[in-house]
DNA sequence: TTGAAAGCGCTAACAC
DNA sequence: GTGTTAGCGCTTTCAA
C-alpha cells in the first residue's frame, strides 16, 4: 500500500540509492554481485520506479498522447493499433483521448498531456483554425497531425491525398456510366473534407460534367448526418445514379436511408465510398472504396514523432500517403 | 520552452511561491491585492503547473485509466461516453488504452498506470482468471471492472446480467416459433461469455427444449470469428431456424455469412443479437436485440470508483443493470 | 566502482 | 496573511 521507493531496494540490497538507480537504467558500471543483489530486492519488494519523481529530474517520459476525433470510427482504430505498435517497439506507451470532435474536449485533452509532460502527441484536430496546440509548443512538446491538417500551425502530418483520391473515385464512377453523383460532403472546419469536395470538383470537371449544387449535400462525418444527407439526395427530382460518400461512417448512414427509401445497391444506384468497410456495408464488387492505409498512417505517425521527441530539427514534414481505389 | 516554474511566477508577482500554490489550490486566505497579481502572472507567462512535481507531494492524481478490451467495438465506446462525462464532471480526466484481448497488452497499460500514479482504473479484462492487477493493489490503486468479472480477485464490477438476458432472449425465439436455435458463444475466458451461454441453456430448459453440442459454436467476440462461427451453424444439415449471437462484432460477421449463403432475416432465419447494433444490421423489428446500458455503465462505474478513490471502503460492489430485449 | 549530496517543482508545516 | 523551509522519489554530479 504505502509507496515502494529506490531507498527500500537500497536499504535491502545493502547498497546506496544511487547504485540501485544505476542498475535500473544505463547499463554495467555495477559490479556484477551488488548488481544481482539489487535485481533481488527489486523483485522481492516488487518495487516500481515512479514515473513522476524520474521526471522531474530527467525531464523525459516515454507517454505519447493520441487525440482523435472519434474512437467509434474504424479508421482511428486501424491508425491506433499503428500507433502502439510502433509506441512499443520504441519503449513508448500510447494513451487514448476522444474528443467526439468537440473542441473543448479537445483542449483539455491538449492540457492533460501538456500538464502530464508527454513526450509526444498526435492529433486528428478537429478544426483545422482553431486549436490550443500552443499550449503544447510552450512545453517544446512535439505535435503531428494526422489525418487532418492544422492550417494555423507549422506543424509535421501524415494522412493521405484526399484530392487525388477522390478525383478518382469520381472518374471510375463515370466510366461505370453515372452522369448525376450525388456528393455527401464532411464538415467544413475538417481538411479532409475541403480536400475531398475539392476532388469531386476536379473529377466532375476532368470528366466534363458541370457541377451541380443540389448535388452535393454536407454531413457531419457520423452516422445520423450521413443518412440525412442520403435522404436529402433520394429526394431529388430526377434522382442521382451514384452517391459519393465522404467517410465511412456517413456511408453506414447512407445505406440505411437507401434501406428505407428501398434501393439496392449496386442493382439500383452506384456507391463510392471513403475507407474500406466492406464488412459493414455488405461486400459487392460493384461498389467503390477507398481504401485508406490507416495502420501506416499512425506507424509513420508515431516514428516521425519519436524523430522530434529525440530532438532532431528540420522543417515541418508532410507525409502524404496514397490511398486505393478497391 | 524552458519549464515555467512557480518560483517565475512568484518572482513576477513579487511573492513567495507558497503564495503561488495558496491562490491556485485551496481558496481565500490570501489577500485579494496579491491574489491578482499572481493570477495576472500566471495568465502572462502562461504558467501551467507540473503534475509530477505536485503528484510527488500530494500522492493525488485526477487521471482515471480505462482500458479496455477493444475499442473497435460501439459497446464500448459508449461506455466511454458515459465514463468521460462523469469523470469531467467530477475534475479527472480519462486516459484510454485498448488491449485488443491480448494479456501481455492488458499487463502493460495497468504497469503504465502503476507508473503514472492514476487515480483508479477501469477495465474490462481479457481474463477472468489471469490478471495484472495485483500491482495495481499495491499501490492503493483502486480498480472496478466494467461489463466482465473478475475471478480470482474481489473488486467492484459494473455490469449486466447477461444470464438472465441470454435466457429471455431464448424464450422470446421460441415464442416466435424457432426450435432449432444456433448459438455463437465467446472466448471461454471471459465471464460475459460464460454467463451468456449459461444463459442460453437456462432458456432451453425453461423451454423443455433440449441442448444440442452442435448447435453451440464458438467465436472470438470479433468480426472475423462470429463470420466462422455463422458459416458453421449454416451448414449443419437441418439448418438451424434461428442463430443467437453473444456479441455484437460477431453479430456482423454473422450477417456477412448469411450473405454469403444467400439468407435473409427475418425471412429465412430468426437472428438474436446481443448489443443494439441496429444501424449496421439494417433494422428488422423481427430481430431481437438485447441492448445494454452501456452509457450508463461508464457512468457507473467512475462514480464507484470514485468513491474508492476517495478512501470510502465497503465491502466489493456488483452493479448489476438489467439489458432489455428490443 | 560506489556513496553522499544536491536539486528537479511543488505543497504543507511551521514561523512570523 | 505571508514567507521560509523541508522533503516527496528520483538521478546525477562530485568525491572518495
Amino acid at each position: 500500500m504505502a509507496q515502494i521507493t529506490i531507498k527500500d531496494v537500497a536499504g535491502r540490497a545493502g547498497v546506496s540509492p544511487a547504485t540501485v538507480s544505476r542498475v535500473l537504467n544505463h547499463g554495467p558500471t555495477v559490479a556484477e554481485e551488488l548488481r544481482e543483489r539489487v535485481l533481488a530486492a527489486v523483485r522481492e519488494l516488487g518495487y516500481r520506479p515512479s514515473s513522476q519523481a524520474r521526471f522531474l529530474r530527467t525531464r523525459a517520459t516515454t507517454l505519447l498522447g493520441l487525440i482523435i476525433s472519434d474512437i467509434t470510427n474504424p479508421f482511428f482504430t486501424s491508425m491506433v493499433r499503428g500507433a502502439e505498435d510502433a509506441a512499443s517497439k520504441a519503449g513508448y506507451s500510447v494513451m487514448l483521448a476522444n474528443t467526439d470532435e468537440d473542441l473543448e474536449k479537445e483542449q483539455r485533452y491538449i492540457e492533460v498531456a501538456a500538464a502530464e509532460n508527454m513526450a509526444g502527441v498526435i492529433l486528428s484536430p478537429a478544426s483545422a483554425t482553431r486549436t490550443s496546440i500552443s499550449l503544447l509548443a510552450e512545453r517544446g512538446i512535439p505535435v503531428v497531425t494526422v489525418d487532418r491538417r492544422l492550417q494555423t500551425a507549422k506543424v509535421d502530418r501524415v494522412g493521405v491525398n484526399n484530392v487525388k483520391a477522390a478525383q478518382d473515385a469520381v472518374l471510375r464512377l463515370v466510366d461505370q456510366g453515372c452522369r448525376r453523383i450525388g456528393f455527401i460532403a464532411g464538415p467544413t472546419e475538417v481538411t479532409t473534407a475541403v480536400d475531398r469536395l475539392a476532388g469531386y470538383r476536379h473529377g466532375l470537371r476532368a470528366a466534363g460534367l458541370a457541377y451541380r449544387r443540389e448535388l452535393v449535400v454536407r454531413g457531419d462525418y457520423r452516422i445520423e448526418g450521413g443518412r440525412a444527407a442520403a435522404a436529402d439526395l433520394l429526394r431529388l427530382k430526377p434522382r442521382p445514379d451514384a452517391l459519393f460518400v465522404s467517410n465511412n461512417l456517413m456511408a453506414l448512414g447512407a445505406a440505411t436511408a437507401l434501406r428505407e427509401y428501398g434501393l439496392r445497391y449496386p442493382e439500383d444506384i452506384t456507391l463510392a465510398v471513403f475507407d474500406d468497410m466492406r464488412w459493414a456495408l455488405g461486400l459487392s464488387d460493384a461498389m467503390t472504396l477507398i481504401s485508406q492505409p490507416t495502420y501506416e498512417m499512425g506507424r509513420l505517425a508515431v516514428e516521425l514523432l519519436l524523430r522530434r521527441v529525440s530532438g532532431e530539427g528540420f522543417p515541418p514534414r508532410h507525409v502524404v500517403l496514397s490511398a486505393v481505389l478497391v
